[in-house]
DNA sequence: CTGTATCCAGAGGGATACTG
DNA sequence: CAGTATCCCTCTGGATACAG
């Protein structure tokens, strides 16, 4: 973590095949983060995930819980009662991941007025 | 940078207005990443870039270095010389948004077992 | 409640050719 | 050298309807 050190992964084509460039990708998607945060509160379901995230059609939250399940991130576990129930939560990967996220979004945050985008936001 | 703080955007509709999705949404993309670091190392010319990043087109080049600049990661000076020189390199602004954008980088590096997608990436 | 399938519009990004 | 302008194709993501 220090000054130099790291060359990162400069001129590529292994660019595609970097684990690190999947990650950001992740991390640049519409919902992901989104999702990933409000997971990081407490365990959602379904439908309580959809009515929650403002704006998140089902479709995307289908594709991208399926996404972020299949990174490891977050598990999804069916109880089947009647009706359905099923839990999206985060795993330990998931939390350790949120680390590097928001600090990269506290960054922003720290640096929003350079950025220019001085939009309000709070919190 | 505790345990717990911070309770991110979450239910969002200013997701959109907020800094911290635009920063994401930056790191997101396919080319701004790569460039940045190139440009740690050292300044660079406009076809010594497009030469050092393979598979970046001109094109893709130019709108992301505009962006980049835009955001104030980066600065253009041109030498008036002949030919034209011009030089790419980071701002201060643009050295400390690397620093949690490599904490991305090695926690993906660190997890790339766990992520599944183990193909083998040197550095 | 928990999804899947289809359709479709818009943004992202590559190839190529041309300009100061 | 340092770009701009077009064309075009793919991927993302929203809307809507249907299914277990």
């Amino acid at each position: 973590m220090s000054t130099a050190a790291i060359t990162v992964p400069v001129t590529v084509a292994d660019h595609e095949n970097c684990p690190a460039t999947s990650v950001l990708r992740r991390v640049g998607d519409k919902w992901s983060v989104v999702i990933l945060s409000v997971l990081a509160q407490r365990a959602y379901g379904f439908n309580e995930l959809d009515r929650s995230v403002e704006g998140l059609s089902r479709r995307m939250l289908t594709r991208t819980l399926r996404a972020l399940e299949e990174d490891g991130l977050i598990s999804r576990t069916l109880h089947p009662s009647v009706p359905p129930r099923v839990d999206y939560a985060l795993t330990d990967l998931g939390r350790s991941f949120l680390e590097p996220v928001r600090a990269l979004g506290l960054w922003a945050l720290a640096h929003r007025s350079d950025l220019e985008a001085t939009r309000t936001c709070d919190s």
